[in-house]
RNA sequence: GGGCGUAUAGCUCAGUUGGAUAGAGCGUCAGCCUCCGGAGCUGAAGGCCACAGGUUCGAAUCCUGUUACGCCCA
């Protein structure tokens, strides 16, 4: 479609000269870019350019005069161009031949896999994402996070962008040390049931009550048996055994959610290579930052935000920022010219504060991007399900996956914008009936179109008989609907990539198989298909139809591929009820 | 008090970056299919695109203000 788009283009462009010429219109028309777009209403046409109503007033003519004078000069009935008409206020709608349709399909099945995949594009972008605290297991929010993250990557790619994706592991603040002393604190308890003479370790104040703590001071018991407990606590020991085992765990529920990174990058790591340090030096060299009742501060107000940030408290203890400082230059020293940050929405106020510290080092504010993602809100039977952070009184990823599986999780969480926040329904969920759960519902398009083929079969059609097929045959309007459509997919993808919008891939392939669906149920009787005890009335038809299914179930494929979502080629049906 | 986000059909949401008559699903109503060729299909009703201005040939979309909700900061 694209192919086309630019080929519509020129053409104009040649009519527009043309006039510009004859008429002796202000030359700068011809530099006007012309934009094609798609109408809603197929009566307007495959493709509409609203040029003549934007050029209106640069030419002195109004718009449908103009219109009329470039339609004039078009050629109409040659190669792509089957019609044009005037409409409207000045609106040229152009109409594609049947050949030009029959031909993109040709191409898309003969892409295979790749059709909508974009040519390499220069430039290296760096995607984080998740970075949860190694303190316990993701909330259902990071799932968020996790599947916005992925999809991107994955759309990224197929774009043509070179993506490295990234978790940053907050391994050295205050939040470890809890972890740490809410471990150790359980694990004394645990000895003393051995050794009533040991003496018990309050549980701290800022400690973490889940469960799960108890479950890592047993593990830590069984490594290290009750040696530790005797000779005092060693916060670095238990705070690199926590931080190791609860990375483990997000580790594994990453991997059963499909979701696989790069690049861990270590905070502590940061801290001990003196890079933070470094970082602080740098600015202070340059006059950037300054002490105040005995913190340190990064002077961001001078490259517009709102306040000056603490970067090393008065303790000594350097905040997050500051570690998030030399982060952020790392990545650039690694040779990416682009950083996209994925946050929970309540980060936002974070954003400045790291953008002008990046100016600071002489980087744009624009090579780092900020994707705030909305909050999960989980709902039962039409009640919110209340979820407290600190208390442990929350919803795991894990549980989430556990229930409702890792493809219908990452739909809902891809469905939607980022920017919205979201309610999580869980009994549509967990529904198997692809009438009532939209995830399912496009898995089984996919599944059925694999259905068509192992029906083919008994006609002794397989996907080899496509070879030389031309398409002359899928003239119905709901046919060519669907060629057109899949003949979009290569632009959506750029555009998703562009944008950083993952969910209009899900949108699309709920539409697409909406509309399949509709086609299927429609022709079914033709036949369409090959069908138990028929016999193959219309070769050619046939495998034009087939020809169809063949690039619906790739570019369906493709789309549940960059969602992260299996496509299955079968489906057990739900029970009747 | 300042900031970010959101506001579209009864509900859940799209809306191709400013185009023509506003789009789906669910729900409602009226039909079709009774099929292992399965897990659906066709229609109808339903809208002051939160409100008020502005920008222009043209606004759900852009700019300003107001209101409501969510979140962050103080």
């Amino acid at each position: 479609m694209l192919q086309i788009k630019s080929e519509l283009q020129e053409i104009l462009k040649n009519a527009v000269a043309q006039v510009v010429a004859e008429e002796h219109l202000p030359a700068e028309l011809t530099e006007r870019p012309i934009t094609l777009e798609v109408p809603k209403l197929p009566e307007h046409g495959d493709f509409a350019t609203t040029f003549a109503l934007a050029a209106a007033k640069q030419a002195r003519r109004n718009p449908r005069e103009l219109a009329q004078k470039i339609l004039d000069r078009l050629p109409v009935g040659q190669g792509v161009l089957k019609g044009a008409e005037l409409a409207g206020p000045g609106f040229i709608n152009l109409r594609l031949s049947d050949a030009c349709l029959a031909d993109g399909l040709r191409r898309a099945l003969d892409a295979g896999d790749a059709w909508g995949r974009g040519a390499p594009v220069p430039g290296r972008i760096n995607l984080e994402f998740v970075s949860a605290n190694p303190t316990g297991p993701m909330h259902v929010g990071h799932g968020r996070g996790a599947a916005v993250g992925d999809a991107l990557a994955r759309i990224l790619r197929f774009a043509g962008r070179e993506v490295v994706t990234e978790y940053y592991v907050n391994d050295a603040g205050r939040q470890v040390s809890h972890l740490a002393a809410s471990i150790w604190s359980r694990y004394v308890d645990l000895c003393r049931e051995q050794d009533p003479s040991l003496a018990a370790v309050p549980f701290p104040e800022d400690g973490y009550h889940g469960g799960y703590v108890v479950d890592f001071a047993r593990a830590f018991l069984a490594r290290h048996g009750l040696a530790p407990a005797r000779a005092g606590y060693d916060a670095a020991l238990v705070k690199a055994f926590g931080v190791e085992l609860a990375l483990a765990e997000i580790r594994a529920t990453l991997d059963q959610f499909n979701v696989h990174f790069d690049v861990f990058t270590s905070e502590a790591t940061l801290h001990d290579a003196g890079a933070v340090t470094r970082a602080m030096e740098l600015l202070r060299e340059r006059g950037l930052s300054y002490e105040q009742d005995g913190a340190l501060f990064f002077a961001a107000t001078r490259f517009g935000d709102e306040k000056d940030r603490v970067m090393i408290r008065a303790n000594g203890e350097p905040t997050y920022f500051a570690a998030d400082i030399a982060y952020h230059l790392d990545k650039f020293a690694r040779g990416f010219d682009q950083l996209m940050d994925i946050w929970g929405a309540d980060h936002h106020g974070y954003i400045a504060r790291v953008k002008c510290a990046l100016e600071a080092f002489g980087y744009r504010q624009d090579q780092l991007g900020v994707l705030l993602v909305q909050f999960v809100a989980l709902v039962n039977q039409g009640e919110k399900l209340a979820m407290g952070k600190r208390s442990g009184n929350f919803v795991t990823l894990q549980d989430l996956i556990d229930t409702v599986s890792c493809d219908v999780t990452r739909w809902f969480f891809l469905a939607k914008t980022h920017d919205v926040a979201v309610d999580f329904d869980l009994e549509v969920a967990t529904s198997a009936d692809p009438r009532e759960n939209p995830a399912r519902y496009v898995q089984y398009g996919h599944a059925r179109a694999c259905a068509i083929w192992r029906r083919a079969a008994a006609w002794g059609l397989t996907p080899a008989d496509l070879a030389g097929a031309r398409f002359a045959k899928l003239t119905a309007p709901e046919e060519q609907a669907i060629v057109r459509m899949l003949l979009s997919y290569p632009e959506l993808v750029s555009d998703a990539a562009a944008s950083f919008t993952p969910h209009r891939l899900a949108t699309f392939a709920l539409d697409l198989c909406r509309a399949f669906h509709s086609y299927y149920t429609r022709f079914k009787d033709d036949p369409i298909l090959p069908r138990a005890g028929a016999a193959l009335a219309d070769r050619e038809k046939t495998i034009d139809r087939l020809g169809l299914v063949e690039a619906y179930r790739t570019v369906l494929r493709s789309c549940l591929n960059l969602l992260g979502i299996n496509a299955p080629e079968t489906m057990t049906a739900p029970e009747e009820e």
